[in-house]
DNA sequence: TCAAATCTGACCAGACTGGTCGGAATATCC
DNA sequence: GGATATTCCGACCAGTCTGGTCAGATTTGA
């Protein structure tokens, strides 16, 4: 297996708006997997790598931003490796995203105590954002791990 | 007034994911001043810039998508300018940032067709991309043109 | 004919994405 | 203790995209 690959041209021309980068992607794709594959003793990530077909020395970079929130646990030297931090039913995907890309944050003006709007008050243009991001942040997590790594497996909506 | 903008530094990093460009941010506001100003007469993309503090030159290329959808009428030489194709109410903001952004994609493997998924089937992962892309849209086509451009209207949502 | 506007395409700097590489630290097994 | 397996960490890099400018062609009204 050749160690290059191909560089995945993303971003808003590629795809559109509102997307994910590949670390949302991939992370996703490792979480799945070490769901998959974790039976209490910890899962290399040479092997979640090679299952997924993912590029290994960027993969450990991101998932290095789970590990730090806490989402799964790492054990090193040999016969180390990663195993979830808590049961695959109650890790929300919101919880994994927001690790992986950041916040969701649809517009600027949104971003942290919502006063970097400049136009505050008369600006109705900031309700719209303000339902987008939440809306996203309901989609994500309406969805827990466990209803990903269950190949097949229904949907659990938790809707309102 | 200067013509120099200081460049608006976004991406990923800048405000987290899920994000629009300036793109959308400046379409849409272009829009609702447009609503706020168009009395039949065309208003100019000068008027408009000023008014909003926007780039003229690049709010050009931004406005051009939001013509060649057909949302807006434009009319050339003196005294021309651009107008509301429809009453306000009749432009669903979903289509304003479809025209200004592209379609609303989360994820390469639901693009096009949805053929772009190496792992379709097997991959329950799809699921979850396809619940945040319909929430998306769902909420953008809660609001019309019309909810932004009276200020401080209260919003009319559309609910299931 | 002059001036006001839109339209169009070329061009540009800086930021970000996606990814590689090399090595340090740590833990297990013999 | 030494070999080996593995995570951890930071530097580095090429290509693409964003955000924006500029110059000029075209169209229209006065």
């Amino acid at each position: 297996m050749s160690e290059h690959q191909e560089p995945v041209t993303r971003g808003l021309h590629g795809t559109g708006a509102v997307a994910f980068s590949t670390r949302g992607e991939y992370g996703v794709r490792f979480m799945v997997a070490l769901a998959r594959m974790d039976h209490g003793e910890p899962v290399s990530l040479t092997d979640i790598a090679e299952a997924e077909d993912l590029p290994r020395a960027y993969l450990e970079q991101i998932v290095g931003s789970l590990r730090d929130v806490g989402i799964i646990d790492s054990a090193r030297g040999a016969h180390g490796g990663y195993r979830l931090a808590r049961p695959a039913n109650e890790v929300r995907m919101g919880d994994v995203l927001r690790a992986l890309e950041g916040p969701i944050v649809p517009m600027t003006c949104l971003e942290g105590d919502g006063s970097s709007c400049s136009k505050t008050g008369n600006c109705s243009v900031v309700q719209l954002w303000a339902r987008v991001r939440d809306s996203v942040s309901e989609a994500l997590d309406s969805f827990t791990l466990a209803d990903l790594a269950v190949p097949g497996a229904p949907i659990t909506l938790k809707q309102k």
